[in-house]
DNA sequence: CACCTAATTTGGAATAATTCTAATTATCGC
DNA sequence: GCGATAATTAGAATTATTCCAAATTAGGTG
């Protein structure tokens, strides 16, 4: 038999990133990056602490917070902000655009044509060279993508 | 002669606008605002207590945050926050978005065409609807604009 | 102009988010 | 297994912001 690893729900990818930057895996970096992947709802470091807990009891919240800003180093997480409040994580590296929802505090990604990245980029001026656009919509979301 | 006001620099705007919600105008208030549109580097609530206390001594930092969030309000001064740390204020009402050094740390607005913001919205996925986009872009200036 | 009322400001305490620190524990290569 | 290094931990410290109750200021009214 295949002898499992504890947490084998993640992406093989992580233990690789890891090792990349010459960092190890550890049984917290996986469950917080687990945790990210499992819930895409932009959790804040307290909630990933809170989601994260039962699983590995012993875990400190300043764990949680040296394990989401080394997922971010790796870049295998994005860290969000809009408005003052705390930090968010967001596990998609995909070039996306957040629509944060006024009603329920929600915030959805949203998918936007590589093309308008591109040129939005393009649109700046002489001596302006980006390598990052972040762009966040505020309004209302009536779909059923809640 | 004309009596001048005490601070005579700002737009008549202000005293307006604070008027139609129901607000005073206050040298706290109008000194805030003033320092905001002199220096246009998106300072933060410490650095514009900084700015304003020279002239009003007697000014606390509680005030400043008061008036920032007034002028935010009234639809004078919008709140800046990328990345984790103090929110920042900008006087520039203009549809723009903001380009971040990531050499000097400094921030610059860049106007964007109206149409640019139009069809961002227009991107999204039906059932989101949209009434204000932020865009934020990171990178390298070498422009003369600093 | 004197008063009443409500808006505003003030200083300090309280809270929230994050970072720092020093000590302990785990892991890797030999 | 040992030693060096990396990672985790608990709690203290820091930073940014908000809250609060008291004092001040400013209009409006007679």
């Amino acid at each position: 038999m295949v002898t499992a690893t504890q947490s084998p729900r993640h992406p093989a990818g992580l233990a690789q990133k890891l090792a990349d930057s010459g960092l190890r895996s550890t049984p917290q970096r996986e469950l917080v990056y687990e945790v990210l992947l499992t819930k895409r709802d932009h959790p804040t470091a307290d909630e990933v602490f809170a989601r994260v807990k039962p699983e590995l009891p012993g875990i400190s919240l300043a764990t949680v917070y040296n394990c989401l800003e080394t997922l971010v180093q790796c870049d295998l997480v994005r860290a969000v902000n809009f408005e003052r409040g705390p930090t968010r994580y967001c596990p998609n590296l995909r070039p996306h655009a957040h629509f944060h929802d006024e009603l329920t505090g929600q915030t959805h990604d949203v998918d936007l044509p590589e093309t308008l990245f591109a040129k939005l980029k393009s649109e700046l001026p002489p001596g302006f060279d980006a390598n990052a656009v972040e762009i966040t919509f505020r309004g209302k979301a009536k779909s059923s993508a809640n």
